[in-house]
DNA sequence: GTCTATAGCTCGATAGAC
DNA sequence: GTCTATCGAGCTATAGAC
């Protein structure tokens, strides 16, 4: 039963975007699934035997494609950075004006983030186990330093025409960027239990937008001269 | 052997600071020892019999004072956000000027937040399980809201005062705060090994919790009057 | 200390494409 | 016959519970 392959050719083709392999859809299907229950239970509560079950395969095939437990968070991990990181780079921050810039990607972020919660609850799971996984994806940093670059160049354009101050690292405008949007969906549960402020209201969050773009602006805003 | 107990009394006794009772000091040696493993490991990756091991007494001690390993959970989550509530507490805010008594917090905040790892740990770990298990600690919302009362009243001053812009909302601050100081632990280890940019490092940390104090002043500081 | 359930993982075998 | 993708069943260790 179920026996929808196409060709049975279509494995090393060197040219264009084909259609993808019965083996190609299996893994996909695979790192969908594992990616949510993953970022749901975390690494140690996550259950491959869950995992397969919600799968069009089975446990036996998980193994097959990606060898461990370990070996799928990995390929999840990788997949969930590579996903922001190729959507950051669409935005084209180099034509606007830097505050302009600067307001577009704080503000995409902060969406981003919120939109896709699964990947920043699997950077939470990968913290709590020290980063160990992340040692063995090596191809992440060449995925993640073009995002540094871009705030480099945005920023360096505004302090040139006056309206940044100058002597910030732009790690420290990435981290503050990143820092104001993860929080809203890292601390979401036990923020809005214990403060009883739903983060997950539409209008707290548009608020909430707003407030951090602009204090990622008054952090790069150069002083406006005193006046006398 | 090991029978160091004092006294066989010792139980309900209402009055002075007495010294705590062998099965206080029992569920203390538990509490601390729970906390460091839900911290390392995460909920699913704690293991009832090594918190048992590493604690003088048995895993049937645990059961029996904390009944299961969710009641284990939420004592020492509701532990942990005492501890900060009740450092932040004795700040005394209110007789430092305004701009003082927000570098302070944050700086507090930031410190804190370092020191204490295992506390953000912990609130990450609740919240992979959708602060789940916060629901049975309801008294930890008179615990976490004189923090955001002690922000009202600083920024009220400022306001008055001239020093702060008038129309931002307290919880703003304190999450703005809370953000930018649980983000260096939380994404500790992501943030490091993909930017090359170790977190850990004391000057990168002494560096960035200046840029954290200032943002946060210049989210707040009253726009300098335009020369001209 | 002992029970039961279940975790991660492995083995043997299979069906179809070359 | 070999290589790829797959499956059903079962192994060993250890979890939480009492």
């Amino acid at each position: 039963m179920g026996q929808d392959r196409k060709s049975g050719k279509g494995d090393t083709d060197g040219d264009a975007v084909r259609e993808p392999s019965q083996a190609e859809r299996t893994r996909q299907d695979i790192l969908e699934v594992a990616t949510r229950e993953f970022a749901e239970k975390g690494y140690s509560g996550a259950r491959i035997d869950e995992i397969a079950a919600l799968t069009s395969t089975t446990k036996r095939a998980i193994y097959y494609h990606y060898e461990s437990k370990q070996g799928l968070f990995i390929a999840v991990l990788e997949n969930a950075y590579r996903g922001i990181r190729a959507l950051e780079a669409t935005l084209d921050l180099d034509h606007l004006e830097p505050a302009d810039s600067i307001r577009t990607l704080a503000g995409f972020t902060f969406d981003y983030q919120w939109a896709h919660a699964d990947f920043v609850r699997l950077v939470m799971v990968e913290n709590i186990h020290h980063g160990a996984h992340l040692e063995a994806a090596v191809s992440l940093r060449n995925v993640n330093v073009p995002i540094l670059d871009a705030v480099h160049r945005v920023y360096a354009r505004g302090v040139a025409t006056g309206v940044f101050r100058p002597g910030i690292e732009p790690i420290d405008i990435h981290m503050t960027i990143s820092a104001l949007a993860f929080f809203n969906v890292s601390n979401r549960f036990t923020f809005s239990r214990i403060f009883d402020h739903d983060l997950g209201d539409p209008a707290i969050r548009a608020a909430r937008r707003s407030v951090v773009i602009d204090t990622v602006l008054r952090f790069l805003q150069a002083d406006a001269p005193a006046a006398g």
